[in-house]
This record gives C-alpha cells, structure tokens and sequence, in this order.
DNA sequence: CGACTAGGTGGACGCTGTCCACATTGATAC
DNA sequence: GTATCAATGTGGACAGCGTCCACCTAGTCG
C-alpha cells in the first residue's frame, strides 16, 4: 500500500513558494525531500510506477479509479510526464488491467501448485480444477476492484497483451485448459466431451463472479453467496464428470 | 479524444414539443429562441426525459457516457435542473440501468411468448428454455452497451429498483425461473434438481455474453463466436436435462 | 564540443459533477 | 384577491479531470 517513491505528499502548494525560480546550477540550497529535477529516475522507472500506482489506485477502487493525474502524483511526477510514456489514459489502463490479469493468474497458479500429488493421480487432478475455480473465485471475492479492473480492459486494447513478464502461459484460460486435459489424462473427463469444454466451466464461474462481485446478487447476505456458490460450482463438477465409471468412492 | 464528443447537439427534446414560449415574454433583451421558461413542464416530465436521455446515451457509450451534463442538453434544461429530480449523477445512472434492465426483461418476455405451445406442452417448453437464453445473449449482442449499463448499477444503489412502470415482475430471473418450473412440470428436468438450479444457468449463460461482448473473448471472430455459444448453450442443455444417476452425491 | 533526443516542467483549455444564491411558478391559506 | 410556500428552473462558480502546447534539461553520440 505504502510506496516506496513518495517523496511527493508535499501538500498541494496551490499558491506555493515554488523554490524552483532561480536558475540550476550554482549549487543552490535545492530542499531534499522536494527534487523536482529533470529526468533523473532509471529507465522505465516512471512507467513502472505510474502502472505500479495505478494498481494500487485499480485496487482501491476498480478501473474508474485509475486517474492519471492521481497516478502520477503517487509517482511524484507532474501530470504530462505520464504522456512520455503513453499515449493517453486509456492506455495506461490497459497497462494496469494487465497487471490485474496476471495477478489472478499469478494467485491461480499459487493455488494448483498447493495442491499435492503428482501429475497422473486422479484426486490431484480433481482438487487442481477445483483449486482453478476456487482460486478464480476468491481472487473476485477478495480483490473485487482488481478483479474487475483485470476485465476492464478499454475498448481497442487487446486483451492479454503479449506479455514478455511474467510468463502469458499462466493466463487464467491456459490453467484451465491445462487442469482439463489433466482431467483426461487421469480419465475423470471423457475425451470426447474435452474439446471446448474449457468455454462452458469458464463462462460459469465467470458468471458467477461477476454476478456476485458486480451484479444483483452483490447485495445478498453472505449465507446465500455461499448456498449460490457451492450449487454453481457442483453443478459444473457434476456436468464435468457425467457419466465417468465410479473409481472406488 | 474528447473533441469527438460529437453528436447530440440536436435539440429534440424528448419530452412533449410543449410550445412553452411564448405566453409571457418579459418583452425585452432577452434572445428569442432562448428556451428561458422555469417550471413549466408536466409534471415528472424532466425527470423520464432525464432517464430516456441517459438511455440513450447508454445504448451509445455505456454507462461511463450517461453523462448529466449531457443529458439535461438533451432534455433541455440547465445541468442543475437535474438535481431537482437526482441526488447527484449516480442516482441518474441507476434509474438508467433499471430502464436498461427493464428492457432486456421485456425483450426476453417477447421472445418467450412468441414459442408456441401451450403450457404442459414438452417441446414448448424446451423452446422457451431456449428462448430465454437466446433472447439473454441477443440482447447482450445486439445492445452490448445496454446491456453493460444494466449491469452497471453504482454501489450503493439496489438492483431491480421496485419499479411500478413497465411489467417489470418479470425480471430475467423471474423468467428463467418460471420456464425452469415448466421443465419440470412437463417431466424434461428433474424435480430434485430443480432447486437453485437457475443460479448455474444464469451464471453460465450471462459469463457467456460477458466474456463475449466486453470480455477478452470480445476480438475473436465471429465464426469462433458461434462456436463457443453453441458449445456453452449445449453445455447447459445437456446438463440440465442429462437424467441425473441416482447418487446422492 | 556541439547537436540531438528522451523525458521532465509549467500553463492552458474545455469538459465534468456539484454547490450556491436567485427567480419564477402553480397551488394553497387567509 | 392577495400573500405565502414548496417545487422547479436559472446563472455563476469551483475543483478535478484528460489532454495539448511550449519550453527546458540531462545524457548520449557523432
């Protein structure tokens, strides 16, 4: 919450003894915690943290919250500094939707890889999907803002920008695919039922976020987001699973 | 870009062509065509044109272009003029997004009522079932900005405001709970399964249309588009009437 | 060493939501 | 019939926002 460059909570000054009236140089007695110099900061530094802050901002209070100006007073730069380094604000929103997304998918992958057993044991398998959903669910229940702002991306800005980061392979829908194939391989999932079923398990929790977090049933008491939320996600293990011999149990 | 605001700059007011004009010009400097009248309206007929203003502008621009500025221009009036009717802003765009909710409800009540077959009838109602989630995901097609904006509803303000104008009892959920009921009625679902069964069929059906339209599957083409719908509505389909085996589970 | 450029600065514009004081109306009380 | 009053419209103002323009500076490179 707290970032490490804010030396700029210097308070608004709207009439302020500006000290930067005289000329550089001559050494002058410049105020320590005030360097309003130019261009001093490690490449990508100021992109780095406006994208940084707007996250902070996304997390606060969703994608409307990412103010530009806001932004780079959490940097410590003056408001068009943000503009060398994008285009307009749609773009650094993009930039922070991003940076949402990879962090549900960064949570995601968290979740799977807690899950013990090795790949090819039938109950890993099974506790790894309800690990993608579970995770996909609490990542929405515990960072709504973020949440939302990951699927708020502006319209012309592509979803999922070829991340070179943090690696694109751990997108939600790739862990997803991913634990789906394993439900195969371990013959829980029939192998004819695979093949695009990732759309109808993602459309459902999906919804169920977004109705919970966003829509009418935000406002329900927490009992029922729990009867709600347990009957959608048996629904798809129930629909999933269909028609699998009974392995023991 | 701000300076394409463009458009609007028409002066049909919505509501009534109320010549209030000329009764009594105080004479003088004023400008002929200025529309100075105060207070003379039918009564509520600012505040509907308000909402039929920001109606239109959600078809639009979605909820971010329900602007009150905007509106009270189309309308006609001076901005203040709106805080006469709204507490501020937000309150204008909740009775928008029930409006746009109102529709969508309406819109789906028409497609259910143009299946025929009486009630009792099984393919009647199979193809109510589908016209419900058809007649959802239209909407969510043809209308992507209203349908965000009736998902848009601001914090703080309750979904599904009790309104009293257009019959809106029948809300989407209301519908898909009642054609679910005549699944049951006509022996295609499972009473057992019945209970609750509408939150996994909303969930799945309206993450469908946001993962479509606002979400990241909002670029894919549109024969991939087609695809995944009929893979998730079959997903549905199948599920619910799939005779369930009698586990308890 | 001089020029170029990436990246910072300050100022300004129009737009927005919202507050204030004021004006006019239609209805109601006397 | 007139005075009062709540409702409702008006005009002006403010701060905050995104964005454009002109300027300046530090570091790099020929």
């Amino acid at each position: 919450m707290d970032t490490e460059r804010s030396a700029a909570e210097n308070p608004s000054s709207t009439a302020g003894s500006r000290s930067d009236n005289g000329s550089r140089s001559t050494g002058g007695p410049r105020p320590a915690a005030g360097p309003r110099s130019t261009a001093r900061r490690p490449r990508g530094a100021v992109r780095e943290g406006l994208i940084a802050a707007g996250l902070q901002l996304a997390r606060a209070g969703g994608p409307d919250a990412v103010v530009l100006r806001e932004a780079t007073r959490i940097v410590g730069v003056v408001p068009n500094a943000a503009y060398r380094h994008f285009a307009d604000r749609d773009e650094l929103l993009a930039a922070v939707c991003a940076a949402a997304m990879d962090e549900l998918g960064t949570r995601m992958a968290a979740a799977v890889a807690a899950v013990p057993g090795e790949r090819g044991d039938a109950d890993a398998a099974f506790g790894r999907m309800a690990a993608v959903g579970t995770a996909y669910l609490d990542f929405a229940r515990t960072e709504p803002k973020l949440f939302a702002t990951a699927f708020a991306v502006p319209e012309q800005h592509p979803y999922f920008i070829p991340a070179n980061a943090t690696g694109s392979d751990r997108t939600p829908l790739a862990q997803l695919r991913d634990v789906l194939d394993e439900l195969v391989e371990v013959g829980l999932l029939d192998p004819r039922r695979r093949e695009g079923v990732e759309f109808p398990v993602w459309s459902t929790v999906h919804g169920l976020a977004v109705l919970i977090e966003q829509g009418p049933l935000r406002a329900a008491p927490e009992e029922d987001i729990r009867l709600v939320t347990d009957k959608v996600l048996g629904f798809i293990a129930e629909s999933l699973l269909a028609g699998v011999p009974e392995s023991g149990a």
